[in-house]
DNA sequence: TCTGGGGTCCTAGGACCC
DNA sequence: TCTGGGGTCCTAGGACCC
C-alpha cells in the first residue's frame, strides 16, 4: 500500500483539563461551565506549583499562556477563576475518549493524555467516508462524555496533527498533501510541530517566517545551520511524514523517572536524601511493574536561582532494586551537590533491560534475592492496600511523603516523537 | 501567591582503543 | 620530539513535545 492511501486522525481534546473539570464540576452540581468564563487549572503557589496548565477559551482572550505563573495570569485577569488539577480525573475521561475510539478501530496510539492517533486505513468499508465517520466520532464524544475535541483527518500522522489544529474547537478538518499549499504553508512558523522557541528564532535569522517559507528553503542551508532536526522540520513542512501508528507505546519506552519541586528550599542532606528515597521508591515500583531492570541511574536537581544540573551513572549490573538504586541515586547526589539551596529534585532510570528470568538469575545471589523478595512484598501491599500503607522509618514526623512523583502514573506514556 | 512533571532525541566533548 | 585518524562508549546539557 502506499502512504497516500493511508487514512489517519488526529483527536485532540480542546482544553483538555479545562474541559474535563468544567464538565465533571457541572455533573456535580456547579452552576457555571468553567469553559465559558476566563478560568485555568493551575498548581498551588504556595507550594511552588503555580503555573497555568490549562485555559478557557475566555482566558485565552486575555492573552493567559499555558505554562506561565498564576501570578502572572491573575495580572492579566484578575477575575481570573483558577481550579486545582485532579489527574484520576484527567485519567478516567481518556480512558472513557480511547474505548468510544476503540469502537471505530483497534488501531490507535496514545500519544499523550488528550491525543491519540487513529488508523482509519481501510475502515471506509465499515464507516462510511472518513470525514463523515470523523464527525460522528466528534459527536459520539460530545453526547456521551460532555466534552468536545478536533479531529484532524488525513495521510500522515503529522498532517493529521497539523490539521486537528487548524480549527477549535469541536471540529473535523481535514489537511491532505494536495491542501498543505492552502492550508499550512500560510501558518506562523512556530505553528509547526517540533519548531519551538528556539529552533524559531534561528529561523527568522534565516528570513524564514512561515511554514511554506521553509518548506520552500534549501534543504542542504537548512542541514547545515540545523543539523538533523532542521532536516526533520523541512520534510514536516513539506508534509513527509511516514511513521506508523503505534498501538504498544511500552515496547518503545526508553526510560522512566520521576521528580519534585518541593515547596521549600533544601538546604541539608539528609533532607536531600530522605526526597531522593521517596522519589526512588515510586520510580523503582514503576520499574518492576514495567518488568525491566535499569543500567544508567540520573539524578537532576535544580537550584534555588533555577539552575539545572544533572549526574548520572551506567551500572554495569542491571537492576531494579529499590535499595541498589537508592545506593547509586545517593553517591550521585552527593558527587554533584554543592551546598547550594535547591528547589527541586529528580531521578531518572534509563538503559532499560526486559526483565526475564533467566536474565535475571545470571545476576542473583542469596543477597540480591532477599531484597527482590523485599521489593516485590511491598509493592503487593501497596498496590493492595494504597501507597501510605508502608513507608520507612525515616518518613515519620518529617513532613515529607514516603512516595513522591506519579502525577501520572501509569498512564499516558508522553512521546514527543510521531 | 513567582516559574510542574513526564517524556524523547540530539550533540559535543572527553576517554579509550586500535 | 612530533603528533594520524577512525571508531565506540559515556556523560552533561539542551531542545522539543504534551
Amino acid at each position: 500500500m502506499h502512504d497516500k492511501d493511508k487514512i489517519i486522525f488526529h483527536i485532540d481534546v480542546n482544553s483538555a483539563y479545562l474541559s474535563w473539570e468544567a464538565v465533571y464540576r457541572l455533573q456535580h452540581g456547579a452552576s457555571v461551565d468553567l469553559r465559558k468564563i476566563p478560568s485555568v487549572v493551575g498548581g498551588d503557589p504556595k507550594t511552588r506549583h503555580g503555573i497555568v496548565l490549562a485555559k478557557s477559551i475566555p482566558a485565552k482572550k486575555y492573552r493567559i499562556k499555558t505554562g506561565e505563573t498564576l501570578y502572572e495570569a491573575t495580572n492579566k485577569c484578575p477575575n481570573l477563576t483558577i481550579v486545582a488539577p485532579n489527574y484520576a480525573l484527567y485519567m478516567k475521561c481518556s480512558d472513557a475518549m480511547i474505548n468510544i475510539l476503540k469502537e471505530y478501530s483497534p488501531h490507535i496510539q496514545r500519544f499523550s493524555v488528550d491525543e491519540c492517533f487513529l488508523n482509519f486505513t481501510n475502515l471506509q468499508h465499515l464507516h462510511g467516508n472518513p470525514v463523515s465517520a470523523a464527525h460522528r466520532i466528534k459527536e459520539q464524544i460530545k453526547k456521551k462524555l460532555g466534552f468536545t475535541v478536533s479531529i484532524g483527518v488525513s495521510s500522515n500522522k503529522l498532517l493529521a496533527k497539523m490539521g486537528s489544529d487548524l480549527k477549535k474547537p469541536d471540529a473535523v478538518t481535514t489537511l491532505f498533501p494536495e491542501e498543505i499549499k492552502e492550508k499550512m504553508w500560510p501558518l506562523p512558523i512556530e505553528d509547526l510541530y517540533m519548531v519551538g522557541r528556539d529552533t524559531a528564532s534561528k529561523l527568522y535569522k534565516m528570513g524564514i517566517y512561515t511554514i511554506g517559507d521553509l518548506a520552500k528553503a534549501d534543504l542542504n542551508l537548512i542541514k547545515y545551520k540545523l543539523k538533523s532536526h532542521g532536516e526533520m522540520i523541512w520534510r514536516y513542512a513539506n508534509g513527509i511524514e511516514t511513521s506508523d501508528v503505534r498501538m504498544e507505546n511500552y515496547i518503545t519506552r526508553r526510560g522512566l523517572g520521576n521528580s519534585t519541586t518541593v515547596s521549600f528550599d533544601v538546604e541539608d542532606r539528609p533532607t536531600a536524601h530522605l526526597i531522593l528515597l521517596s522519589l526512588t521508591e515510586m520510580t523503582a515500583m514503576r520499574l518492576r511493574d514495567s518488568e525491566n531492570l535499569c543500567s544508567i541511574v540520573s539524578v537532576k536537581a535544580k537550584t534555588h536561582e533555577f539552575h539545572r544540573y544533572s549526574h548520572q551513572r551506567k551500572v554495569y549490573s542491571p537492576t531494579d532494586s529499590t535499595k541498589e538504586i537508592y545506593e547509586i541515586v545517593k553517591d550521585l547526589f552527593d558527587e554533584v551537590w554543592d551546598g547550594e539551596p535547591l528547589r527541586h529534585l529528580g531521578i531518572r532510570l534509563s538503559g532499560l533491560i526486559p526483565n526475564e528470568p533467566y536474565q535475571t538469575s545470571i545476576f542473583d545471589n542469596k543477597y540480591k534475592e532477599k531484597y527482590r523478595k523485599l521489593d516485590k512484598a511491598v509493592d503487593d501491599l501497596r498496590q493492595k492496600y494504597g501507597s501510605k500503607i508502608l513507608m520507612r522509618a525515616g518518613f515519620l514526623h518529617s513532613g515529607i511523603k514516603p512516595m513522591t512523583g506519579g502525577v501520572h502514573e501509569d498512564y499516558p506514556i508522553m512521546s514527543s516523537i510521531l
